[in-house]
RNA sequence: GGUGUGGUAGUUCAGCUGGUUAGAAUACUGCCCUGUCACGGCAGGGGUCGCGGGUUCGAAUCCCGUCCACACCGCCA
């Protein structure tokens, strides 16, 4: 046994103990004849004390000591006569009496603090240091009780958790795939799964009826904070459900999570259509800690000579709550931040809301006061408050103020991380259309059900059918969605062809699926979670990555390891692969 | 594929209207210190200013190229 105790639950009741203790050298703070040094483990950071009084030689041993030494010491508990009421093992210290050195260490490269002097860049390269940190060591805790409560929650409502294979077939719907070279199967290749998709719903074939598993996924795509090529998705699937059961079941989930994981009770879910989101907030996934909601004045504004409005497809505003006192600065500072080009507005108009009832507006020349009010009006605004418009086509005028509601809400401080506000987005499209093929691509996946009152338009108006599809969405991030799938053969069929494949290419890519539909497949739905992004906003964080244990870097790169990485020419000739020079 | 920001001591950064020997903090090393917990004091070592090219009498600083990191757009069924 290498200790008695761990480094976080001495208290004044083992004053007198004799314990011993192992951990790594947090900090030495030496006084010459005296010197304490802060002990480190998982648990936390007790001090031990050695004292020229005590014992010269342990003394001398102590001041030797470098920071990350692995050390095992023994010693008494004792009452401390100074205490430091900033950590729980404040009140006590140890007095050493012997102490025994594991294992010495270089300097890290990086301070192993809270606040660490360390930057992205070499905190990734040493991962390994850098979770010994508590607050990075803290996000994988809270990342282990997630996935706990998770199955504890899906367990005792009959959920089977079952694996499904990571090395399947290639499709060319979705993401890109990454692949893997059979070695016994030359020129053929392997893919990791983007999702288990296919699996799950051929295990509902199977009768698991209630199915589950934490999973990872895998996409060959460009990286972002909240963006990994591995990731991992709570994966569910049901049987014998429709729409509003899978709804129940998962949002009691939420909020099992909320209540054990962080002590509170998020309420129930409201429910959006996709069109009252899109309508409202530009957005399927909707930030509603804050109203700002969105107010069509097209109709008000045509006519009175102003070209931009009378041009415009459609003029929106939001109602900024006491910016009324924002200067010119601030205006002109909002304005080039919305014409950047990934916001893309050609420009913004705004009204002053004046405390005396008078109006201020960047476009005085073409609207009067009763024009002015009226907007006002229209956007239930208050003397103090600040409209500001966009306008241009409807789309692209709906994604704009989008990002500008958003921003909006973050100066105003609306969007608190110790805030949660969660809902469903529903009836989602089922179809989207490509803008430069022209083609049918599924919004969710190829095996989402159409609404069967919307069945009719298959053929005549694709775009306008809706979905049994739904997202959950909390404080403006998507963390899952799903469907009730088609388990009929023949509206799949129907599906893929709508969707350009020909029948040869549905049976070459989908046939394991639609065969075993041939074997009565039950009606069924299910839904995905982003594990690693239910985490990071449980932690209020904005990336995911300090809640993966070893994530990669903004171009896919394990900067620890140094992957990926070339293989020798032997590898690949038994792989039978050829480099391109 | 694109836009932006950055790259200077082990680390985080300042310096950038060109001009002696490139600074600070922290970390590190040594000495002093008996109650610290962001200990304190004194001293010290530490630099290919990402890399390559150009302009110039002179470049960390200006220009071009390139690599790397981060954020975002596209992309992510």
């Amino acid at each position: 046994m290498y200790r008695s105790h761990n480094c976080g639950e001495l208290r004044m009741e083992h004053v007198g103990q004799v314990i011993t203790l192992a951990g790594w050298v947090a900090k030495r703070r030496d006084f010459g004849a005296m010197t304490f040094v802060d002990l480190r483990d998982r648990y936390g950071i007790t001090q031990l004390s050695f004292n020229e009084a005590y014992n010269q030689d342990l003394l001398n041993m102590a001041r030797g000591l470098g920071r990350e030494f692995v050390i095992q010491i023994t010693g008494t508990v004792t009452e401390r006569s100074n205490k430091n009421p900033k950590i729980p093992t404040g009140d006590v210290e140890i007095i050493v009496e012997s102490m025994n050195i594991l294992n010495t260490s270089l300097t890290p490269p990086f301070t192993i603090e809270e606040e660490t002097d360390g930057g992205d860049d070499i905190r990734m390269q040493y991962r390994y240091l850098d979770l010994r940190r508590d607050n990075v060591r803290q996000n994988l805790i809270l990342r282990h009780q997630v996935a706990k409560h998770v199955r504890q929650y899906l367990d005792h409502l009959n959920f089977i958790e079952v694996e499904t294979p990571v090395l399947i077939k290639s499709t060319p719907e979705g993401a890109r795939d990454f692949v893997v070279p059979s070695r016994m199967n030359p020129g053929q290749f392997y893919a990791l799964p983007q999702s288990p998709q296919t699996f799950k719903q051929l295990l509902m074939v199977s009768g698991f009826d209630r199915y589950y598993q934490i999973v990872k996924c895998f996409r060959d795509e460009d990286l972002r904070a909240d963006r990994q090529p591995e990731f991992t998705q709570i994966d569910c699937e049901m049987s014998f459900v429709e729409q509003e059961d899978i709804l129940n079941l998962y949002e009691g989930m939420i909020q099992h999570l909320f209540k054990e994981v962080k002590g509170v009770d998020i309420g129930t879910l409201p429910r959006m259509t996709f069109d009252e989101a899109m309508a409202n907030y530009g957005n399927d996934k909707p930030d509603i800690r804050f109203e700002m909601t969105f107010k069509y004045l097209t109709d008000l504004v045509k006519g009175k000579g102003f070209p931009v409005f009378d041009a415009a497809e459609c003029v929106l505003a939001i109602c900024a709550d006491n910016c009324a006192s924002y200067t010119r600065k601030q205006l002109d500072e909002l304005t080039e931040w919305v014409k950047r080009p990934q916001i893309g507005a050609k420009g913004l108009v705004y009204v002053f809301c004046n405390a005396d009832g008078t109006y201020k507006s960047s476009v005085d020349k073409f609207y009067s006061q009763e024009d002015l009010k009226a907007w006002a009006e229209k956007c239930g605004a208050k003397a103090g408050d600040l409209l500001l418009l966009l306008s241009g086509n409807t789309a692209q005028v709906r994604k704009q103020m989008s990002e500008l509601r958003l921003e909006m809400g973050q100066r105003l401080g609306y969007r608190d991380k110790s805030v949660f506000k969660a809902l469903w987005v529903i009836d989602f499209p089922l179809l989207e259309q490509d803008e430069e093929s022209g083609r049918w691509h599924a919004m969710h996946h190829p095996f989402t059900s159409p609404k069967p009152e919307d069945m009719d338009k298959l053929e005549t108006d694709p775009g306008a059918i809706r979905a049994n599809a739904y997202d959950m969405v909390i404080n403006g991030v998507e963390v899952g969605g799903g469907s009730i799938r088609i388990h009929d053969k023949v509206l799949q069929g129907k599906m893929f062809k709508v969707l350009g494949f020909s029948e040869d290419e549905a049976r070459y890519q989908f046939g394991f699926l639609m065969n075993a539909f041939e074997y009565g497949a039950p009606p069924h739905g299910g839904i995905a979670f982003g594990f690693d992004r239910l985490c990071s906003l449980f932690g209020g964080a904005d990336g995911i990555r300090d809640f993966i244990a070893f994530p990669k870097n903004n171009q896919g790169r394990d900067m620890m390891i140094d992957a990926p990485s070339n293989l020798d020419q032997k590898q690949l000739d038994e792989l039978s692969i050829g480099l391109k020079s």
